[in-house]
This record gives C-alpha cells, sequence and structure tokens, in this order.
DNA sequence: GTATAACTTTACCGGACGGTAAATCGGGGG
DNA sequence: CCCCCGATTTACCGTCCGGTAAAGTTATAC
C-alpha cells in the first residue's frame, strides 16, 4: 500500500493523513500515538487511514519515508556557491532550519529524532534511516570532495570528514532535543567551524 | 514510592523487579513494553510491582536511575593514574564496556539510548538523564583540569573539551545502535584521539 | 439514468492494557 | 498457639486499542 496511487483525489487524501500524523506525532510522541488522534487531527475519519494504508506500521514507515523526503528536498544550494558558503549553507539548514508550512524545524527534528531511537527495534525504520544519513552525509562528502577538487580545502579523507560533520549535527540536535540544551545547536556549529572546518582550510 | 524501603525481603525484590525490567525493556524496547512482560521475566507475579512502585511511570523513573547509578558506579580508574590514561580509559568505558551479571555494555546502552530519546517527551526522565549527562561531562571534565594543572594538558576550556569528548562519545554510541553501524564507535575513539585528544597534548 | 469503481462513514468487535480489591501466605512477638 | 502485618497471589474490571464489515456517498463513463 506504500507505491503511489493512480487517482488525484487519493493522493490528496495521503497527504492529508501524513500531515495530521505529523499534528499527532508532535504533540503525543510517538510511544503515546493512537490511530485515534491522527483521525482527530483531520477532517475525514480515522478509518480512511486503514484503505490508504496497511495498518499502523505501513502508516508509520511511509511517514518516515515522507518526512526524510521533506528533509532532504528542503536543501537549497545555489549551483555558483563556492564549496565553502555550500558547506556552511547546509550545516546551517540542518541545525536551524528552515521552517515550510506549519511545521517548525524543531518540531520536524522532535520527530525525526524520536523515530530515529525508535529504529534499533524496527528493522524497516532502520533501513529508511540508514539511507537518509547516507544522504544526508553524502551531500556534505560531495561538497568537501569539491572543494578539494577546487583547491580550497586541503586533501582530506572527505568521507571520514563528511561523517564527523554529520555526526557533531546530529548530536547538538540531539541534546537539544532529549535533554533541553537550548545552546546546543550553536555550541555544535562552533566546534565544526573550530575543530573540522578549520583543519580543512588550505590557508590555515 | 521511590524512596528505599526498610526492610531486607522488600529491597530484593525491588532489586528482581529492575532486573526483569531490564530484560523486558531489552527483548521488546520501551515502546512494546508491558507491565505483563516484565512480570513473566520474574518469579513473582505482575502485581507484585504495583506493591513496591506507583504504576509504570514510577517503575520506569525508578528504572532510569537504576540504570544511570549503574553506569556511574561502573567506571573504574586508579588514583595514581596519569591524566592521559584516565582520560583514555573513561572513554573506552563508555564506547566499549564493561559487561556486569548477564547484561552487555550494549544491551545496556540500547536502554540507556532508547529512554534518552523518550525524555523529550516526559519532563521527569530528561531531569534524570540531564543530571547523568553531566556526571559523566563533569568526570571527563575534572580529569581534563586535573591534566591542564599537571602540565600535561594544554590550557584549554576543559568543560568545552568535555563536552565535545562526551558529545562525540554518545553519537558514536547511537550510531551504532540505531542504524546499525558496527563499526561506528571505533571510528569515534579514532575522531576524539585525532581531533580533540591531539588538540590537548602539550608535545604536539 | 444507471452501472461501476473509488472513496468515506457508521457501527462494531475481540483482545490487550494498566490497575485494584480482596484473599492468602509466612514469619516474628506475645 | 495465634495474632499481626508486610508481602504476595488470585480474580477481576473498565477502558482503550487497532482493525474490519458493511452501508453510504460521490464522480465518471457509457
Amino acid at each position: 500500500m506504500s507505491e503511489p496511487d493512480e487517482t488525484v483525489s487519493s493522493k490528496d487524501t495521503r497527504e492529508v493523513i501524513m500531515e495530521a500524523t505529523f499534528r499527532a506525532l508532535r504533540q503525543r510522541g510517538y510511544g503515546d500515538l493512537r490511530m485515534r488522534h491522527i483521525g482527530e487531527e483531520m477532517d475525514l475519519t480515522r478509518q480512511v487511514i486503514h484503505y490508504h494504508f496497511d495498518g499502523k506500521d505501513d502508516l508509520m514507515a511511509s511517514f518516515l519515508e515522507y518526512i526524510a523526503e521533506q528533509y532532504e528536498g528542503s536543501v537549497e544550494v545555489d549551483d555558483d556557491m563556492d564549496p565553502r558558503a555550500e558547506l556552511d549553507a547546509r550545516i546551517d539548514q540542518c541545525l536551524f532550519g528552515p521552517e515550510f508550512d506549519e511545521f517548525t524545524h524543531w518540531d520536524r527534528m522532535k520527530v525525526y529524532h524520536e523515530l530515529f531511537a525508535h529504529a534499533q527495534n524496527d528493522d524497516r525504520h532502520q533501513e529508511i534511516l540508514d539511507d537518509h544519513y547516507e544522504q544526508i552525509k553524502g551531500s556534505i562528502v560531495a561538497v568537501i570532495e569539491r572543494g578539494i577538487d577546487e583547491g580550497v580545502f586541503r586533501d582530506v579523507d572527505a568521507d571520514r570528514f563528511g561523517q564527523l560533520v554529520t555526526d557533531a549535527i546530529h548530536v547538538g540536535r540531539e541534546r537539544r532535543i532529549s535533554l533541553g540544551h537550548e545552546e546546543a545547536p550553536e555550541e555544535a556549529r562552533e566546534a565544526i567551524d573550530e575543530f573540522i572546518l578549520d583543519s580543512l582550510s588550505v590557508d590555515e
């Protein structure tokens, strides 16, 4: 039931369900999420969910793909940006923004990190999130490689540096979300600059 | 109901319940944990839990304190260790060991990180975990400060470096647990060495 | 206009959930 | 010997859960 349907209205309805799931998940958290709550966040009744998805597990897997896709699609960089500027933009985007439609960056991250933790008990979720991790890390690795080619970065192991940056972003967000450390994303940004990006520059 | 009881047997029973909770949590995961499952992991019936704890929420908060305490108590360092050796030992302990009784390091970490993610929806859990984070980070900051005093480390911001190390440990574990990246803890160890500890040494 | 297919609603179910009341057990003091 | 009381078991309950069957609605094609 996860493959896209043909008709227009069913696509709309699936979108409506995804947004309702988001709203319910934001308010209740993953552990207290009930099909009924999702229904209450829509104009439609909760039983339509069972028509469009094969039960709760399928819904959650589809929702995880939906939110990961939104995340990936949200990255905007100019083609003519220099590598360092693009790298900065990507990092800032992961740590601080952007907002679109009714949901804030931290709404999305709260839900994302909650599903991330749950993935250890769900192979399907783990697979989706691993793909997404590779995608995010890959986009950072790519810009580092471009910087090396263009001579603005030192000839480092791009994969390794990309992973460091990705992980530093992740833990900065998580400390804010799980422990309530409001300053954690800013601190993560500074640590990335000082300990990783500085050793990337050719003119250090 | 969280304060320690006086009698001997009630203390034993609480311990039995904690261990049963651990076993159930390891097998089922937090989201699928039921009072019934904990009962099945003990010789006692599940209703004794309600005699010793004020329901599931109180049980889980007590369990979180129990597991955090175990974690803290597990760190063994000699008093006469030099700061760099103690720092290495503490990092390795957080990343790789030790095991005690029937549970492995990763059993404990799986449960710990799952509760960590849940803390964003539970103020009591957040408070306990924040205290624990400060404790772990504090022990690392302390040894860095000692190293600075003894002249084996450069005069850096010990609090900042302690946080970097703590966070790098956390994300290395999480990537292994949530995404199944078996090599992540090793990579975290190498990254800590190369990017953080190297810039601590006076003889770089 | 009416047959058909897509979609939505109404009504309902069996089971699992956390929790409680009351009965029972078992050891120490009188 | 029995009473007391903390500890545990047995039996049970009201509620909520995810899911389904069937009726109703709407739009389109012929």
